[in-house]
DNA sequence: AGCACGCCGACT
DNA sequence: GTCGGCGTGCTC
């Protein structure tokens, strides 16, 4: 660059645009040093101070020259990134969730950021230099602060909060700070540490032939460091960088010999960064022949995507959808592209993911939250240098700065995991693949045993291209399945606790066999509420509108909506009557009753509950898989993407707490629950037994399970959704307003309603209240919008943020939280 | 989301 | 007086 345009540049002065990870109503202008300008870009990430003490790192969105009018930007205070870690494709998906799902764009920003992404910032006092002022008069909290900078010469907020034991330090940080005694400091942590690894190398003095022969020569006397050298030249035969942990450990020699090497200056020990994510077996590879109908699968799938850009696999379970996934995969890389394959949360743990890694060995990054950061922020770094081809990921993968997407498979495309409830973005990551694939001109292959509703319609209307295996491969069998009517063997007596007589019979005869077991009961917990028999008094949650579990490896009453808990009660609080009856069980009341009749049999439960602990999960089940328990008890999590091909038994303890649930997609939630856990029995050389206890037995789910009629139910479900209006003949929109005061909660919901109405009519129902009225103490108001197909839904969104904007303006009503949920699936 | 500021009530 | 609690408004 000649000095001329040197001058011209710095001359500029630029003002940035940036996206701030908090959720803010809009993005804020910053000004840019001089010095920095030629380090500003679009994706670049910054340091910049907002408010009066923080520090952010925010996302730059855009670059003018136009200085904003009514106020005065403040500068940046850096510029964080060599390159941009955004990239444009991404800050276009980002604008798109903003939009569609109605929320910020901090919002977004926070959701597609690994943690070590964003820096944090901690306030530090410090004690200037010079302190002259010996003469200031100082109360004792002004001189107990100032001794301990003498001594510590700097502290943090906290520190000092811990230090005078008190909440409130800034009012006498402030008047030291006037005194010019202090000064504050921010300091910006960068969260992401490559790990480093020591290496030994062979000075480059002796990688001459010569001069390594006289080196022999030399240590012919001194065999420990002959042989530590004989060791290292046999190493750098087999791989290119010898970690100075294996050089040690396989010469048998201890670290004084090396010293002595290094001080001959025959080693160099250099320190660098390696990945900390699980080496690949590289040289693995897996060979398979597709069979006729994963072949015939493959070619219908290639077709469609000549004319539609997203297929739904309709795969029966054990159909063997994953080889034909990886052939896709592999043509998808070929030519430099990248793949996304996302997976529910749970199933990421499993044999698929193995079984795809040792297909693509380390082409491929898996991404999923019981990562670290660090971790986290090396894939991101291999996703956007190239590095990774392939990302097995659960939703959050869908942020990741891909630059060459060509392929996302969504496997179990059914599942409700893939849509994100809490926090904001609500947004649903199979939808928003679709999106995402759209923008990079990629195909989408959606697969399921169990399709969602609407993505079936989706494929019957042309919307996506199907493609059905129906065979089940390898002729693994179907399991026989079994319904048995909890009512009419209660009336013969033959139930035991929970358990008709033939399911213990068969549980008999496969621990017998030394085959495994697992029983499905979908709710935690051991009884789900107490009541006093007495004055009908039931213990409720003290923040929320629901009544509390009974517990009983904890001994307390739970609220799972808040997490609050208490002491169970013997007593009932308002009568005094002792009589305390327990209603509805879950998985933890079956575990007990399941021990009383098989004491010999080694019982574990797999449930939010056991599996709170760091490696509850893999733990519970890498033991299952390794047959060190015999039955295995669960909620929804033991029929997710789990594997074991040892169960041949399964058993639905209480089907009808499924199908009771008050929702519209209950009976599409149970089939496919139901089709899922039924699809865990069986192996390839034994066929499987399924045995579905409910009190209902001739509802028409169970039927159409145990029949495998997939598309009767869809038909049966469509004719609903038509008939009482519900996607995929409408979309719907909640708004849910929270307040912590009832009364004015109503009133300002019933505010909300009807402007909405005056807008949209009919479309808008409500406000109603939630199936939980209140929760963490805020009462909720639900507003509900639903729109035919007919009605522009962007249109729609707009007046409702218009409403919401206009609504949050109002005086009366601050306090009130509203929360925006679009497609809430 | 933080965090300061301001107001109020409670206690040294 | 001083401190803690809480409600409110602002952050380029």
């Amino acid at each position: 660059m000649s000095s001329g345009q040197l001058e011209f540049a710095e001359r500029e002065t630029l003002f940035i645009e940036v996206i701030l990870p908090l959720s803010l109503a809009k993005n804020y202008i910053y000004r840019v040093p001089f010095e920095l300008n030629d380090q500003v870009a679009i994706g670049k990430r910054v340091v910049v101070q907002f408010g009066k003490s923080k520090i952010y790192t925010a996302l730059i969105k855009s670059i003018s020259q136009q200085a904003p009018e009514i106020y005065q930007a403040k500068y940046i205070i850096d510029v964080v990134d060599e390159h941009p870690v955004i990239t444009a494709s991404q800050l276009e998906f980002w604008d798109w969730m903003t939009s569609y799902y109605l929320c910020n764009e901090g919002e977004v920003m926070s959701a597609a950021l690994p943690a070590g992404l964003k820096l944090a910032s901690e306030t530090i006092i410090v004690l200037k230099e010079e302190f002259p002022q010996d003469g200031e008069v100082l109360n004792l909290k002004q001189e107990t602060l100032i001794n301990a900078l003498k001594v510590h010469g700097r502290l943090t907020i906290d520190q000092v909060s811990a230090l005078l034991g008190q909440k409130t330090v800034y009012p006498i940080i402030n008047t030291l700070l006037d005194k010019e005694m202090v000064y504050i400091a921010e300091e910006v942590i960068e969260k992401y540490k490559p790990l480093l690894k020591s290496f030994v190398t062979l000075h480059s003095f002796y990688q001459e032939e010569e001069n390594l022969k006289e080196l022999f020569a030399v240590l012919e006397r001194v065999p420990k460091q002959l042989n530590l050298l004989l060791t290292y030249l046999k190493l750098s035969r087999q791989q290119s960088a010898i970690p100075k942990a294996q050089l040690l450990e396989e010469s048998g020699s201890g670290p004084s010999t090396l010293k002595t090497l290094m001080d001959k200056e025959v080693f160099v020990i250099e320190k660098k960064p390696v990945s900390r994510l699980k080496d690949q077996d590289e040289d693995f590879v897996l060979n398979f022949e597709l069979s006729e109908n994963q072949q015939l699968a493959l070619t219908q799938i290639e077709t469609e995507f000549e004319k539609k850009d997203v297929v739904l696999l309709h795969g029966v379970t054990a159909s063997g959808k994953t080889q034909v996934y990886i052939r896709l995969i592999e043509k998808a890389i070929e030519n430099g592209g990248q793949v996304l394959f996302l997976l529910p949360e749970i199933a990421l743990t499993t044999q698929i993911v193995e079984r795809i890694q040792r297909y693509f060995g380390d082409a491929i990054g898996v991404y999923h939250s019981k990562f670290n950061n660090n971790e986290r922020v090396e894939i991101w770094n291999k996703v956007l240098n190239g590095k990774y081809r392939i990302v097995l990921g659960a939703r959050s993968a869908v942020f990741l700065p891909f630059q060459n997407l060509k392929l996302i498979v969504i496997d179990e495309e059914h599942e409700s995991s893939y849509k994100q409830q809490e926090p904001a973005p609500r947004y649903q990551a199979r939808d928003a693949a679709v999106y995402l694939a759209w923008l990079h001109k990629a195909k989408v292959v959606l697969g399921s045993a169990t399709p969602s509703i609407e993505s079936y319609f989706n494929a019957l209307h042309q919307k996506y291209g199907l493609v059905t295996m129906s065979e089940r491969f390898g002729g693994v069998a179907l399991p026989i399945q079994e319904v048995i009517s909890i009512s009419e063997e209660t009336k013969k007596k033959k139930m035991i606790s929970y358990f008709s007589t033939k399911l213990i019979e068969e549980i008999e005869e496969t621990l017998k066999l030394k085959e495994q077991v697992i029983l499905f009961q979908n709710r935690r917990g051991y009884a789900t509420i107490l009541i006093c028999a007495t004055c009908g008094y039931a213990p409720k949650c003290v923040s929320c509108d629901v009544s509390l579990t009974y517990h009983k490896t904890s001994g307390k009453l739970h609220c799972h909506y808040c997490g609050y808990h208490q002491n169970s009660i013997n007593v009932c609080p308002a009568c005094g009557s002792v009589h305390i009856e327990q209603k509805g069980f879950g998985t933890e009341r079956v575990e007990e009753e399941l021990t009383l009749i098989f004491p010999e049999a080694k019982i574990a439960r797999l449930d939010v509950d056991s599996t709170r602990t760091k490696n509850g999960l893999q733990q519970i089940i890498s033991d299952f898989q390794e047959k060190k328990t015999d039955i295995l008890i669960g909620t929804q999590m033991v029929a997710k993407g789990l594997d074991f091909d040892n169960v041949t038994l399964i058993g639905v303890i209480n089907a009808d707490t499924l199908l009771n649930y008050p929702d519209f997609r209950a009976f599409e939630r149970s089939y496919q629950l139901l089709a899922q856990v039924a699809g865990r029995a069986g192996r390839r050389d034994k066929q499987g037994k399924v045995i579905i206890q409910a009190y209902d037995d001739k509802h028409r789910i169970i039927t159409q399970v145990i029949d495998n009629k997939y598309q009767e139910m869809y038909t049966d479900e469509i004719r609903e959704r038509r008939e009482f209006q519900y996607p995929p003949f409408t979309r719907v929109i909640f708004v849910n307003i929270k307040h912590k005061d009832m009364n004015l909660l109503n009133v300002a919901a019933q505010k909300f309603a009807n402007v909405l109405k005056g807008h949209l009519g009919s479309r808008v129902l409500g406000p109603e209240q939630p199936m939980v009225g209140r929760i963490r103490n805020y009462y909720i108001k639900q507003i509900i919008i639903k729109t035919d197909k007919n009605t522009a839904i962007t249109k729609v969104k707009s007046i409702l943020k218009d409403v919401i904007l206009q609504f949050q303006a109002e005086k009366e009503y601050r306090g009130a939280i509203v929360q925006v949920d679009v497609d809430p699936y």
